[in-house]
DNA sequence: CTAGGTTGTTCTCACATTGAGTTGTTCTCG
DNA sequence: CGAGAACAACTCAATGTGAGAACAACCTAG
């Protein structure tokens, strides 16, 4: 902040004209993959590719409210469903020429959210789905949001192993092996399913039991699983640290 | 995105005004302390107060280079010494009436320097110097910029854990001891040294030794030094934990 | 010059955590 | 009913960590 801030204040004109937008890569996992709520643009520029949720930020709300109110619209959640989705700050994009219309600054959001119905048709005409993010190529998504995405899934990975995030995706009630395939999914590959219980059972907070089990076995036998729901705690201690990766490292 | 954008493209008032601002979270330690750069404010709001450098991003210029050129301004910094310092996005900062003059969106970035001069008498009228992180109160702060300040310092106490960034406090050859000195400031505790050499010489890429010593043992005494350089990992595996805050995970 | 204290570096040892595999039991499906 | 699957608990070796000790190199004070 300097002079010009002054200034400003008197003459509304003397500050660059920026556009500030919020958008949300929202994730939720169905039938064992990652999925990702993009928007089909019916419009140029980038006319039938795929895009972040998102708009212009209103003058009365703050950058989560826009970003959880453009998530609303998009997926028509609302009441306690919306407020259960957790929302967090990615990060923000700002190049030049992100956008070919004019300047634009975008804060991106990030949401996990357990398997939500299907977008119902929306409140604007674009097309709203959830698509699995491995079916994506960066050739077919507008803007910068192929690298918005890539932040986000990045971030998400992260998250999962130094916060209590990874039940952001599972109901109320759910079994250690449930939790795991959260991981799995979000990680991309196997767990050793008695380290992670062990793991799991033994960062204080993580998980507490609800002292019942499921009605049933797995699809495929088993017996029945414990329930537990979410924790109080709001980071984990120890970490569950993912598989070394050597080769990000450098 | 939505049908907004579209109009947007032909009709420039249809988004709403809200100036887009850089502030950057300087800091360096000098004399074994956490020092910030702080602008103190020569006119209201906030007159007196001390308040974080930056300004308004310029149509020409991308975030990153608009936080690097607040900070150049301040400092006085260029070239060589300007691109060394490590400087990284935290986050953006939109709260609808954290500037009461304007609806202000910042986007604060986070600053790692080794020791630099003291500000010359800068571009601007306002004060500019170097304070410790202990001497400030939030009072003395202007706009939210004490909470920027506290998730930059957050950040900084994260990233020295997983990153190799504290070299970026030192200057191109260092000991190990004042790389954990590093360290013992930033996280504001001691560690043991003897196990503090032993893991930074175990974590691959994270220090190179040069070959050299120091020339003169420590001021008060103990032999010669080995000096290192900062090596090419980016992460650290495994990383540099920070001892355990029971406290914070709640 | 020397004694005493400080520092850099390397070890040792007890303990906790991790990865990998095994065991026993319960359950579903065919 | 038998086969296979999954949950949960366990074992064991390998690795990492905290705490302390050892020792030599070096400074300053006297």
């Amino acid at each position: 902040m300097n002079e010009q801030d002054f200034l400003a204040a008197y003459d509304p004109s003397a500050y660059p004209s920026i556009a500030v937008t919020v958008d949300v890569v929202a994730l939720t996992i169905r039938e064992g993959e990652l999925h990702l709520l993009l928007i089909r643009r019916g419009q140029p520029p980038y006319e039938g590719h795929w895009a972040l949720p998102g708009g212009f930020v209103r003058p009365d709300e703050d950058l989560a409210a826009g970003a959880r109110r453009e998530l609303a619209e998009e997926t028509g959640l609302g009441g306690e469903r919306l407020r259960r989705v957790h929302l967090e700050q990615l990060a923000s994009y700002g190049a030049v020429d992100r956008d070919p219309r004019m300047r634009v600054v975008s804060v991106a959001h990030l949401a996990f959210a357990p398997d939500l119905p299907d977008p119902a048709a929306g409140t604007d005409a674009d097309e709203a789905i959830w698509l699995p993010v491995t079916a994506l190529t960066s050739r077919q998504l507008a803007f910068d949001h192929g690298r918005i995405i890539d932040d986000g899934l990045e971030r998400a990975r992260s998250k999962l192993e130094y916060t209590p995030l990874a039940t952001r995706f599972l109901d109320g009630e759910f079994t250690i092996s449930e939790l795991r395939a959260v991981y799995e999914t979000v990680w991309g590959h196997p767990l050793h399913a008695g380290n992670f219980h062990r793991k799991v059972l033994s960062v204080p907070g993580f998980v507490e039991s609800t002292g019942a089990s499921t009605e049933r076995g797995g699809a495929r036998g088993g017996p029945r699983a414990k329930l537990y729901r979410a924790g109080d705690a709001r980071l984990l201690h120890p970490a569950l640290l993912r598989p070394a990766r050597e080769e990000t490292v450098r």
